[in-house]
DNA sequence: TAGATTGTTAATCGATTAACAATC
DNA sequence: TAGATTGTTAATCGATTAACAATC
């Protein structure tokens, strides 16, 4: 059989986001030489549970031996293939701040089948600035260049301030990106078909808070009555 | 009625996880100087359905007024004080490379109620450098004052590279550390009682490209034959 | 009162878990 | 064959949606 496109068995949304973890975890058992792995070796690897992991694992195919386990290498290749990492994929960062420096940098990315074809920022002091290592530097791009440096990029990561990202947005999409990784702690409004994933380390950080605020059992101030709440203050402003 | 402990019924950890942004988006009207709001309004600008809305707010209590809406700022400080945000949170970052780097410098966590009390790297070259603007500089600490540093600290922050994160989590765990935010790509295990969330970049750009690759129906391997399976290495190395 | 909008209920949907028959 | 482990089924759990009675 030569080759074919996939067929596209829709995989739930929630194995979709752990299938990057089993291939990573995979991938170090590979680098380490080990054959095969079952269920229970690999979902206690991933912090799964094995049930979970099998039923992963299932929505792809029937891709593991009985009374055996799974082929290390075999199981990664078919998951790198399911999430569309065997060929690399080219990513723009808009935003050359401290934390689109420190992504542009990251090597976790290229490990991961992604390249960093671009870094466009708005500011005239960082324009022209090259970061990395000599031979696999990049140049901080004016945003006049968006256009240009978005043609040959699939993706797209937004790592600007706040007031800037819904305008970055609007002319990523325009320039034909659909897929977009916001870190502005702003909800972006995209047309249909577009689709924007956001990190937002502050959110975080609140979950976390929220959780540890409940493990110390810190004493707070209890909903007061309706008459007095005009005293009460926004304790954190924007 | 005096300050009392909150009463502690369930919120679901989705609504939790949404907190965080209606709390934003009420902050941002709030200084806008809206009174008041309307789950459809609010709603919108949150990115979920008003019916979500409503049913996530009814988990706090009764804040709105049927006919009328919710008063912008009483809601804002509901949210807060639930989230338990009305008193900063003190935090230590570990690992003060390019992305601790950025963390360290990022605006959006003292507007959000969290102080950056300690940066920790193991590298003598980064060891008492200081960061930031002067009067809120910070300065890179040595492993060894990991224990003082997060005496003062309830949340950490692992940036560290890949093969240090679990060392850097246990010594965490020890000093007492019960919430921690992981950077690092690797499935950290921690005891009991220990809360970890995880911000993975690599994972949020390979999400983005499988939905990518389905959108563009980009030819694909099909999964070969068992019997070749052999001849296909991985695609992404570790 | 009439119109608007909340808070809640019931229905639906999707994700997780437990258990086991299939099978290596 | 006996032991191990997958792939799948059915049961449970939790989250979302739709609809509407309560009420401002």
């Amino acid at each position: 059989m030569a080759l074919r496109t996939v067929d596209s068995r829709d995989i739930p949304e929630a194995t979709v986001a752990r299938l990057p973890i089993y291939h990573r975890v995979l991938a170090g058992l590979a680098a380490d030489k080990v054959q095969t792995v079952s269920s229970a070796e690999l979902a206690v690897a991933c912090g799964v549970s094995p049930a979970m992991l099998r039923k992963d694992l299932s929505q792809l195919g029937s891709y593991g031996t009985r009374g055996v386990g799974y082929e290390v290498t075999f199981l990664a290749y078919q998951i790198a293939r399911e999430l569309g990492v065997t060929q690399p994929w080219d990513v723009v960062i808009v935003g050359a701040g401290n934390l689109g420096h420190a992504l542009a940098m990251y090597g976790g990315f290229a490990s991961r089948g992604f390249r960093i074809v671009g870094l466009i920022d708005a500011h005239p002091d960082v324009i022209g600035q090259h970061l990395g290592a000599p031979g696999q530097e990049l140049e901080v791009r004016p945003f006049a260049d968006l256009d240009a440096v978005v043609r040959s990029a699939q993706i797209a990561v937004i790592a600007t301030p706040a007031d800037a990202a819904q305008d970055v947005c609007d002319r990523l999409v325009a320039s034909g990106v659909r897929s977009i990784l916001n870190f502005a702690p702003v909800v972006l409004s995209v047309p249909e078909g577009v689709e924007v994933r956001k990190v937002d380390l502050a959110v975080e950080l609140q979950i976390l808070a929220f959780h540890e605020q409940r493990r110390e059992d810190r004493p707070t101030v209890q909903a007061a009555s309706d008459s007095a709440h005009e005293s009460l203050g926004e304790a954190i402003t924007a």
